[in-house]
DNA sequence: TCGAATGAAAC
DNA sequence: GTTTCATTCGA
């Protein structure tokens, strides 16, 4: 999509028929077809430049655009056209992702090589593999879809024409991932949205509606599920967050650790960094006019996750309805932050409950930075909160108000709601400073990562101080809070923050009755990192983590005091720790992707399971490339991210396994009996067969048409094509009939596994052709020659799965599915196969992936049963 | 700019 | 049913 999307389209400007239309918009406009160009350099840039250009492409038709705009199909379409890359099916994805290896393999292979052999993988690779994959697709193209509401995959060629003046109206949305609807009305906000991430942004403006901030194009997707849930807002930002909080605590880090950390990490922290670069990016460029949206879509997630931790702490605290929480916070950036002022009681000021949440996140930012793995975004969210204490604390000149108004509007209400608005909108304000701040004050950036928690302390004191009297007091609260949750983050901190904490709480009780409620709020800012968690298992790693950091930081020191949370928090760490922990990790190990995705498809792309499963170690290349991609992605920010790590995730197949297969599929050839089973089952399982029967026949017929021996064709069909006869009865019949006749007779023909079935698009058949005996044209045959070499040169049987337990972050999932269901093993299970399997679904059931992967086998086994029996 | 593959969608 | 187009990148 990216890179070689852009690079395609350039030429596009020339392009042909259906596409055409939109890039007649990007022709029409010399900027756009620049754009295209810098597209490749750098995303953001392209996003914005798009955004804009779009808009001056349309500069004149705007009223006309928005006019498109509500016929957003078409306009989506259009600048879908333009931008948005139509998502990748499952089998671009494995080319994607396998492509590279392929090369690496037959260095001197081109593409069209390289494509044919990952045909032929695709051919061979087991259902079960391919569900992967296929769900993955599935998943991306609902994100997708949800992103762009009206894309279509065909443009319509006849629109384009109709519409040059509103295709420059669909082009804000387009951009990477067109997103249709809202994006129209938005222009600007499109443009803005568009510099951190063309994904997030057009989200940001699309979804905006919730302001939600979302972070990408996948988190829209989730968004439903997040709206309807309780905590949406927490979730979602949770989401990349969580990543990075997850890092902090113990049970993230055990969790990744059994994921593979090691790859992983890398990749976030690269993900993160540039996450990161991207805001204050947008920042200043959208800095001006639209910069709320962009500051928004930064600051949402800041608020999301201060939002998150003190909701956590509300919960813990209060008990109110997360929804209000949500709902609050998805309007308050906007309303509520004058509304505070309004309210705005002095007195409140000490309380700084709000700005004990930004403390606590810087804390737990700090926290995070302490962590090797996830520097970066914990950077960042150190700055946010860095910044968002300066400027609550030291800025109070220029933003004090909200700050202040938050802390009154705490006051004024008790209520949780009440006071994640003021949480909300000092946030807001924070951040809005805090973004000038972080474009300003690099240097604080640098230290506060680098330092992380240590730096926190410092700067706060250092602010707080110079702050007024009373605002030092709150200061001191704050930074005793932050201290403490430094502390969790680091022993040695936590000690000096106890001790600063005990004094300074002290104080604060004397000073403030609200102590409880301080508390509560103290212990919660080990949460906010963690609360983020959409799922289940998120909260109560979240919920552990408070445990824990209360515990240790505050439950020691402070121990009399909290002795009540901290004691819960204890147990409750202790049993999370033991039970729950163990439980999450069982989660993730198992469930790599699967489990995850099962659950929910949007919550998946968002969920750290993507990124938990197998980055890498296993194929450098490949992770390159993603990379690389990445790069060119990097504005796309998280959603691209997500994607990337969710497309990392999947699993990549050594070539050993394919050559395996491959051999096997030679052997068929010549005598099929396991490799028929196979592909037998493969027929079984999908459309597959039929796809690939029709393709056949359809080239047979062109073949026909424009030349040369139709019966030779028949012939080979026939010849080669007791296969296809056997897929047709499968079709037909019954499987069952279908597997046996392949068990009793070899069909000769191999399946037409594929890169014979549809090859020639239509010009070009000739290659396919075979001759009447059966024989390959040259094409094929180089073809057959390079799987046999392959096959040959490559010792097939020491390693097929190594590369794949590399590929896997969990062992105990490779495992259980190589297990379960090797890839080598052909589709066709023997009864002992089929009793393993269901031994393994038994001993797992558990795990969901495994668990369904096996059943699709199970599935697939009856008939196979059947054929064995016989 | 084509092509090699598969798959999904549109027509 | 047929056509487009998504990815990749060497010719």
């Amino acid at each position: 999509m990216k890179g070689g999307g852009r690079g395609k389209e350039p030429p596009v400007a020339g392009e042909i028929t259906g596409k055409r239309p939109k890039r007649k918009c990007l022709q029409w406009h010399p900027l756009l077809s620049k754009k295209a160009l810098d597209f490749s350099e750098e995303e953001e840039e392209e996003d914005e430049e798009e955004l804009e250009k779009q808009p001056l492409l349309c500069g004149q038709d705007q009223g006309p655009q928005v006019q498109c705009g509500s016929t957003t199909e078409e306009v989506e379409e259009d600048s879908n056209e333009q931008r948005a890359r139509r998502p990748m099916n499952a089998f671009l994805l494995f080319c994607k992702r396998h492509r590279s290896l392929v090369r690496q393999e037959h260095p001197r292979l081109d593409n069209r090589g390289a494509t044919k052999i990952l045909a032929d993988w695709w051919a061979v690779l087991e259902p079960k593999e391919k569900q992967k994959y296929t769900d993955m697709a599935k998943e991306y193209k609902d994100a997708f879809m949800k992103a762009n509401p009206g894309y279509k995959w065909c443009p319509t060629t006849s629109k384009p024409v109709k519409s040059p003046s509103c295709q420059p109206v669909s082009n804000p949305r387009k951009k990477v991932w067109s997103f249709s609807s809202n994006s129209a009305k938005d222009s600007t906000t499109a443009k803005k949205v568009p510099k951190t991430d063309s994904m997030p942004q057009l989200n940001f403006a699309m979804a905006d509606p919730t302001k939600m901030g979302g972070l990408s194009m996948l988190l829209l997707a989730g968004e439903h599920a997040l709206t309807n849930r309780e905590i949406p807002s927490s979730t979602k930002p949770s989401l990349p967050d969580t990543a990075s909080e997850g890092n902090s605590y113990p049970g993230d880090e055990e969790e990744l650790m059994s994921g593979t950390i090691p790859s992983r990490a890398p990749d976030i922290t690269e993900s993160r960094v540039k996450s990161a670069l991207s805001p204050p990016a947008e920042m200043s460029s959208s800095g001006a006019p639209e910069g709320k949206p962009c500051r928004q879509s930064a600051l949402f997630q800041l608020a999301e996750m201060c939002l998150a931790s003190e909701a956590g702490k509300m919960d813990s605290v209060v008990s109110q309805p997360e929804d209000s929480f949500s709902s609050a916070s998805l309007k308050q950036p906007a309303v509520k932050p004058e509304i505070k002022e309004e309210k705005g009681d002095t007195d409140d000021c000490p309380l700084s409950t709000h700005t004990s949440a930004p403390s606590l996140l810087l804390s737990s930012s700090s926290s995070t930075s302490t962590d090797a793995i996830a520097p970066q975004p914990s950077s960042q969210n150190a700055r946010v909160k860095t910044k968002s204490k300066k400027k609550e604390m030291a800025k109070s000149n220029d933003e004090d108000e909200f700050p202040c108004s938050a802390k009154k509007l705490i006051k004024k209400c008790d209520h949780a709601e009440s006071n994640v608005d003021s949480v909300f909108s000092t946030i807001e304000a924070v951040a809005k400073g805090t973004w000038k701040e972080t474009e300003e004050k690099p240097k604080k950036k640098t230290q506060s990562s680098p330092s992380g928690g240590n730096s926190g302390v410092p700067r706060k004191k250092s602010k707080p101080k110079v702050k007024t009297l009373v605002r030092d007091k709150e200061e001191e609260m704050e930074e005793s809070r932050e201290q403490c949750g430094q502390s969790s983050s680091s022993e040695t901190e936590v000690k000096e923050a106890m001790t600063d904490v005990s004094t300074k709480t002290e104080a604060e009780e004397t000073s403030i009755g609200s102590t409880e409620i301080q508390g509560s709020m103290a212990e919660p800012p080990h949460s906010p990192c963690s609360p983020s968690p959409s799922k289940l298992k998120e909260e109560d790693k979240a919920r552990e983590r408070m445990s824990e950091g209360t515990c240790e930081s505050n439950a020691e020191t402070r121990g009399s005091r909290k002795s009540e949370r901290s004691c819960k928090g204890a147990l409750y760490k202790t049993l999370v720790s033991e039970g729950m922990l163990t439980s999450l990790r069982a989660n993730i190990d198992r469930g790599k992707r699967g489990a995850f995705r099962a659950s929910d498809h949007d919550a998946n792309w968002s969920d750290d399971s993507w990124t938990i499963s197998q980055m890498g170690p296993n194929n450098p290349k490949k992770l390159k490339k993603s990379k690389s991609k990445d790069e060119s992605t990097q504005g796309l920010g998280k959603l691209e991210e997500e994607f990337e790590r969710k497309f990392n995730s999947l699993p990549q197949y050594s070539p050993m396994t394919f050559d395996k297969k491959g051999t096997t599929v030679t052997k068929k050839k010549k005598s099929d009996s396991s490799n028929v089973q196979e592909e037998v089952s493969k027929a079984v399982k999908g459309s597959s067969p039929s796809q690939k029967k029709t393709s056949f026949h359809k080239i047979v017929r062109k073949h026909k048409h424009k030349k040369e021996k139709p019966e030779a064709v028949d012939k080979v069909v026939q010849s080669d094509s007791s296969v296809l006869d056997s897929v047709s009865k499968a079709k037909s019949c019954a499987p069952v009939a279908i597997m046996c006749p392949d068990m009793q007779g070899p069909t000769s023909m191999e399946m037409l596994v594929g890169s014979q079935k549809r090859k020639a698009r239509k010009t070009k058949i000739t290659h396919l052709v075979r001759t009447a005996d059966g024989s390959v044209s040259p094409a094929e045959e180089e073809k057959s020659r390079d799987l046999t070499q392959e096959q040959d040169m490559k010792p097939l049987p020491p390693q097929n799965l190594c590369n794949e337990e590399g590929c896997y972050s969990n062992p105990r999932a490779e495992e259980a599915e190589r297990s379960t269901a090797p890839p080598e093993l052909p589709a066709f299970f023997s009864l002992a196969a089929l009793a393993e399997v269901a031994a393994m679904e038994n001993v797992h059931r558990g795990q969901r992936g495994l668990a369904e992967s096996k059943k699709k086998e199970l599935g697939q086994t009856p008939v196979l049963i059947s054929c064995a029996d016989q």
